[in-house]
RNA sequence: GCGAUCAUAGCUCAGUUGGUUAGAGCACAAGAUUGUGGAUCUUGGGGUCGCGGGUUCGAAUCCCGUUGGUCGCCCCA
């Protein structure tokens, strides 16, 4: 293969391959503006300490990041999370609450591609700022399954596992667990679905043998799959924290149920997603069969704007990737079929005729309407055959029998009706014989 | 960063123990067919066999390296 190829983990969009993106791109614009959401896009590459700031140095291995001209150390973006944070804090005062806000974006993480996970993807993000109470976990859950039901996704394809990060620290603090020690559990939780028991390993070797009996009330409360066990398992503990937490659950089960979604939630105590920033509930979206990496995934973090230096300001959000999300519809046949075809063929039957049309496929294309015609003049069977394969659903003719009458026929492709319109009608002749397609 | 595996036409693949000028189907283009449909038939374009080196009289084939794809580990915002 001579010449260049593409870096790896980057991907080129093929019409075809173009098209199915913008499946999904349409599908998540729809849902978010239905739910009220406005778009906004920021920059893709970023001050490096922005993510350095939220995620820790080590990140930085994982970035596309460089010194500039300027001598800046810069990052491509690999979420939008802390650029969303920086937008929303620094007019925080001036914003009408609550602030539903969403964006479609590329972000570049400079990691080993493997499936599901490509070095430039594109995600749809999506959060709520200002709005401390459970309503907006509603409002995002809700979100999120739009925005792969919307692919006509069924609760059989896909499912949202909620969890609680405070409700385990505020659990493992009952337990008699320290700060550290409860970091230390959660840690090894985040790693027990995959590991199994090795997962307690890490924490033994820093806070010494976990004792069985937590170890089992730890273990018991990761199992949980409902809201009934839940409350069960806190019963015996009396604590103000535990208490305000289990309400907030009530509401977001309640809340998501009555919009009929509750199919498509799990309570599931086994998410609690890596990153530290997370304040109170977190989600995670996967698909049934759960041979793909997570749909989607998001929480609450409270405290994130505060630490990159803007105003306290509560935060709900989360995000949905093209890839996974484009691998799960693809297993379910729910790619689009084909590119867009073209609404009017026109079939031209010589040099003078292609000179006569050309006014009236000019005008067409004005009013809106999608016109090809073939560039090389042609046998008429084959510019049939042409606009047979390439799906329009109207040929016009412009013969020398026609253009002589003054009229232009116009053939359905479908039904393979014919007829004469006066040249002078073409325009609305096309519009009524589209109406309602 | 580590490991496994693969790489022949735009796509899917064949290619014998190493042996003449590397093939097929699909796709694309032209013709049969200058007034009516996705068919059929004929023909054509398209390859430094991923790239580089080695072994050999001779390499798509064997060896080494490298690049890329895929899958996994680490990580997963």
């Amino acid at each position: 293969m001579a010449g260049f190829q593409s870096l790896p983990g980057f991907r080129e969009f093929y019409p075809e391959d173009f098209s199915r993106r913008q499946q999904i791109f349409r599908t998540w614009r729809q849902a978010a503006q239905a739910y009220g959401f406005q778009e906004y896009d920021a920059p893709v590459l970023e001050p490096l300490e922005l993510y350095t700031t939220k995620s820790g140095d080590e990140i930085e291995g994982q970035l596309f990041s460089f010194t500039d001209k300027g001598g800046r150390d810069v990052a491509l973006r690999p979420e939008m999370t802390p650029t969303v944070c920086r937008m929303v804090g620094a007019k925080a005062g001036a914003l009408k609450r609550p602030i539903k806000w969403f964006s479609i974006a590329e972000f570049y993480r400079y990691e080993r591609a493997q499936k599901g996970r490509l070095r430039a993807f594109n995600q749809f993000n999506a959060d709520i700022f200002g709005e401390a109470g459970p309503e907006a976990e509603i409002e995002l859950i809700a979100l999120l399954i739009q925005c792969l039901a919307g692919f006509g996704l069924t609760k059989d394809d896909f499912y949202v596992r909620l969890s609680d990060r405070d409700l385990w620290f505020f659990y493992l603090e009952a337990l008699g667990f320290n700060d550290a020690q409860a970091r230390g559990i959660l840690g090894a939780i985040d790693r027990y679905e995959k590991m199994g028991d090795d997962a307690f390993k890490g924490y033994a070797e820093t806070h010494g043998e976990l004792d069985a009996d937590r170890k089992a009330k730890v273990l018991a409360f990761l199992k949980i799959k409902s809201l009934g066990e839940l409350e069960a398992a806190l019963a015996p503990y009396q604590s103000d924290k535990l208490a305000a937490r289990l309400a907030d659950w009530r509401k977001v089960l309640d809340g998501v149920g009555a919009m009929g979604l509750a199919d498509f939630i799990t309570v599931d105590l086994g998410v609690v997603r890596g990153l530290a920033y997370y304040t109170g509930f977190v989600f995670e979206a996967f698909d049934r069969k759960g041979d793909l990496r997570a749909l989607a995934g998001g929480g609450r973090y409270n405290d994130l704007i505060k630490k990159l230096g803007y105003a306290d300001l509560p935060a709900v959000g989360f995000a949905i990737g093209d890839v996974t999300t484009g691998l799960l519809i693809e297993q379910r046949g729910l790619a689009p079929k084909h590119a867009t075809a073209p609404d009017v063929f026109v079939v031209l039957g010589g040099e003078a005729e292609r000179k006569a049309a050309f006014a009236d496929i000019r005008a067409l294309r004005a009013a809106g309407w999608r016109v090809e015609y073939p560039f090389k003049d042609a046998a008429f069977g084959k510019q049939f055959k042409a606009a047979a394969e390439s799906g329009a659903k109207l040929a016009l003719i412009y013969g020398g029998d026609e253009l002589a009458k003054g009229v232009v026929k116009i053939r359905d492709m479908s039904d393979r009706s014919e007829r004469e319109v006066p040249r002078a009608e073409v325009v609305d002749a096309v519009r009524t014989a589209l109406a309602g397609r």
